[in-house]
DNA sequence: AACTTCTTACTTTTT
DNA sequence: GTAAGAAGTT
């Protein structure tokens, strides 16, 4: 029926005018609707304009969750729906999270309830377990994680007989994940994907499916996919859904895959009231499956659909917009939009090279110190709370953590696996889920011989096949096994116990109510008062982690992980508290899976750019900026242009998460998978106007007392006694073509205050304004957002100027040009 | 069944 | 260089 290709569907419904919704508009205003107070005219046209498709371009840092919340608001106000006929998705819980506690403010006593507003992975579990049924799956189906899957198809590879070691579970799970992101179910594989992993994919792809149903499971594509399918199946119920959703808005839309695109899709054939709000400039998460194309293709996806741009940053000064700017501009498949700011004072972006990677750690670390004591020139004090280090890969972390390990710096890292993703917390969650559900086979295989029970590879076999030959899940095959004597001694011993143990914990747990989410909010869910008697879901999972002797497991466990796994366990208790069962958490924890920890001492914020996108610092390091790290080699090599382009945007994303203080840097020399390479600075330092960069020098480099001469000797500093090719590679990385260019560049621009063959005491000196290119009083000038202007007053770089159509305002010299220059 | 050695690969990561 | 996972050993 419908299908991906299928472009048309809208077209059907036109937009229709909104007479009704200019009239309430006007009548919210009237009435003093204070979320529409400090909007600006782009996100005030973004909140208003309530009817069909916008498409909101939200820049870095533009209010885009202030005008996404304001719309909601406006939704409401304005009478045009009330709160449960909105639907708003986000990506992750964080954002949910976000968005629910600014609604709730803004919404309450409107009459119904709030929005339906979630993650589509919440949202879609939530639609898919009342509908299960249509896909062949019961409405207490679990969802399960990347390690379940991958063991399944290990399983499933093994059977098929193919060389596990040549064809990896892991890329297998990758290509069905990537499969079920566009969308596509077995039978729709073309050709290339059915001969993908030896000829097999299509084949395993099916059978671990099949195999799915049988678990009554499935994994976190499917819980779009399995909607897609049934939306596109039931057209009906279709209908109910699209009438349920009147208003659709969506965030981050640059990051929607296919399958996410055509669940959207579905829902707002129709009505067509639907509010995407992304920024193709940061679209970043196009190796799992995002599809920039879906903003890029917006306007021809939604005919008559309304762009409206959000391009006013509050969040950083003019030389860290001007720098990411200048970046982002080499990019090709881009929407276009440039950031401006009202701000007019405010650093360079300051560029610094290294001889290696350790020596970077080390500026860094006495780099943040000096922020942290407010001993820097020019600049005020920021609280380590207020500085980050954002990586390219996570390895990157290492040389940073043990520097600031070393001078007892307190640093966090971000990321990292997760604490749902620990083994100590996987293993204590699979009790739960076979004491919640009994069929569950995996949980059930994870935990039969943990802790040792002498179950081992000769037992599981026999049970899996008495569980076969009857048709049970394994717990039941494990059962029999026991009672017929198929399994021998102490494994016999071990599983008759632990079954007696299960199957009390089950009875102990079977009151407690299984899925809060299969009930929608505004439905009166039945709870059967607690008997006071009766064993609490908190005392229910400590006593199975007891009597199980996971807990002594652990206990006499002498590595120097046992503690911290045994802190875990104890969280992972506390954190039952919010919950009324045991199956409620398992499903929060299979949708949410992390943790807010509540730390209290002040840290530098280490983490990848991906980590962080969507938040802000004061203070930003980006190091490791070199060809082959940043942008990464295989990225480029994997996805060509397509990649570049993607690491570009990784770049930009990363000068846009400063507010007031950017340093980018690199490394001559680093450490590759144990080999030494010489390091070329990224391309990405090219690209950066060097009117908006400042060139600091490397302390110890030409600075130490005249005892340095060209490259050799400790001209490096750190005692390091440098070798002769290390010089040479030394001298190459600053010789490479572009590191030459942007000196030149910016020598001849006369921004650069200093460049590696300098004294280092210019380090912190104020632009030198001589070299700037100078306006005097009264001449004619040209600014990219104000327009055309006199200079009124000059007071070193800074000009004052009266603006024809903006006023006067005082900015740095290097962000206007000679009027006539730019052709008046 | 548990321990030890060897091979291998090696961005980014949410749900 | 290292960490995980598989194969080989006790």
């Amino acid at each position: 029926m419908s299908s991906y290709s299928d472009d048309d569907a809208f077209e059907a419904a036109a937009a229709r005018p909104s007479l009704s919704q200019m009239a309430m508009s006007a009548a919210a205003s009237a009435r003093g609707a204070d979320y529409l107070d400090g909007l600006n005219p782009a996100q005030r046209e973004a909140v208003e304009t309530l009817d069909g498709p916008v498409l909101m371009l939200a820049g870095a840092g533009t209010g885009k969750t202030k005008a996404l919340t304001a719309r909601i608001a406006h939704l409401v106000n304005t009478g045009n729906a009330r709160p449960n006929d909105i639907l708003a998705v986000t990506f992750t819980n964080k954002a949910a999270r976000e968005m629910k506690n600014r609604v709730e403010g803004l919404v309450g006593g409107h009459g119904v309830g709030m929005p339906w507003l979630g993650t589509f992975h919440a949202i879609c579990v939530k639609q898919l377990r009342r509908h299960a049924e249509l896909v062949g799956l019961k409405s207490n189906f679990t969802i399960l994680d990347t390690d379940d899957q991958i063991r399944l198809l290990k399983q499933l590879i093994n059977a098929a007989g193919i060389d596990e070691k040549r064809w990896p579970a892991r890329q297998l799970a990758g290509l069905i994940d990537n499969w079920k992101n566009k969308a596509l179910t077995p039978a729709k594989l073309g050709a290339a994907d059915e001969a993908a992993f030896n000829d097999r994919g299509k084949v395993l792809y099916a059978q671990y499916q099949a195999r799915l149903k049988d678990l009554n499971a499935c994994d976190f594509g499917d819980l779009l996919l399995h909607m897609v399918t049934i939306f596109q199946n039931h057209p009906d119920l279709l209908e109910q859904y699209q009438s349920r959703y009147k208003y659709i808005l969506v965030d981050e839309y640059q990051d929607t895959n296919v399958a996410q695109y055509m669940w959207l899709r579905l829902l707002a054939q129709g009505h067509r009231n639907i509010c995407c709000v992304g920024d193709d400039d940061q679209s970043i998460y196009g190796w799992r499956g995002a599809e920039v194309g879906n903003i890029l293709r917006f306007e021809k996806d939604f005919p008559g659909a309304k762009v409206v741009r959000l391009e006013q940053n509050y969040r950083s000064t003019p030389h860290i917009l001007a720098a990411a700017s200048s970046v982002i501009a080499g990019n090709r498949d881009r929407l276009g939009k440039e950031l401006w700011t009202e701000e007019t004072e405010g650093e360079l972006v300051r560029l610094i090279g290294h001889w290696d990677g350790e020596e970077e750690a080390r500026w860094v670390g006495e780099e943040i110190e000096a922020m942290a004591s407010g001993s820097r020139a020019r600049l005020r004090r920021y609280s380590l709370e207020e500085q980050a280090i954002l990586v390219r890969a996570s390895h990157q972390m290492r040389a940073f953590e043990d520097r600031f390990l070393t001078i007892g710096l307190p640093y966090r890292v971000i990321g990292g696996p997760r604490f749902y993703e620990r083994l100590e917390i996987r293993d204590a969650m699979a009790y739960f889920r076979v004491v919640i559900s009994p069929e569950d086979d995996l949980a059930f295989e994870r935990i039969v011989n943990t802790p040792k029970r002498g179950v081992g590879n000769k037992a599981m076999q026999d049970i899996q096949s008495v569980a076969r030959e009857n048709g049970v899940a394994l717990k039941e095959g494990a059962r029999i096994a026991a009672q017929e004597g198929i399994l021998k001694g102490k494994a016999r011993g071990a599983v008759a116990q632990l079954i007696e143990q299960l199957d009390r914990w089950s009875s102990l747990a079977i009151q407690q109510i299984r899925y809060d989410g299969v009930a929608d909010e505004d439905e009166v869910v039945e709870r059967p008062d607690h008997d006071p008697a009766e064993i609490s879901h908190i005392e229910l999972a400590e006593m199975i982690l007891d009597e199980s002797g996971y807990t002594t497991m652990w206990q006499n466990d002498k590595t120097p992980e046992a503690p911290g796994r045994l802190e875990n366990l104890k969280e992972l208790i506390k954190a039952l508290e919010q919950f009324d069962n045991l199956g409620g958490f398992l499903e929060h924890v299979a949708l949410i899976m992390d943790n807010e920890s509540d730390e209290q001492e002040e840290k530098v914020t280490i983490m990848t750019l991906h980590g962080a996108k969507g938040l802000e610092f004061p203070v930003v390091f980006l190091p490791g900026w070199e060809e082959g790290l940043f942008p990464s080699q295989r990225s480029m090599d994997e996805s060509g242009l397509k990649g570049l382009e993607e690491e570009r945007r990784l770049a930009y994303v990363g000068i846009t998460r400063a507010e007031e203080v950017c340093t980018i840097s690199f490394a001559g020399n680093r450490r590759v998978y144990g080999q030494w390479q010489s390091q070329l600075p990224s391309r990405f330092i090219d690209e950066l106007a060097p009117e908006h960069v400042d060139i600091l020098t490397p302390p110890g480099l030409y600075g130490g007392g005249g005892a340095a001469g060209g490259f050799g000797g400790d001209a490096f500093g750190s005692g390091r006694e440098a070798s002769f090719s290390d010089a040479v590679s030394k001298a190459d990385a600053y010789n490479s073509p572009g590191w030459k260019r942007l000196q030149e560049r910016s020598q001849r621009l006369g921004t650069a205050k200093t460049n590696l063959r300098q004294p280092k005491k210019a380090r912190n000196m104020v632009v030198d304004s001589t070299a700037t290119p100078v306006f005097g009083v009264g001449e004619r000038v040209f600014h990219k957002k104000f327009g055309y202007g006199n200079v009124v007053d000059t007071e070193g770089d800074k000009l004052t100027i009266n603006f024809d159509h903006s006023g006067e305002k005082r900015l740095v010299a290097s962000f206007v040009m000679a009027a006539d220059k730019a052709g008046e």
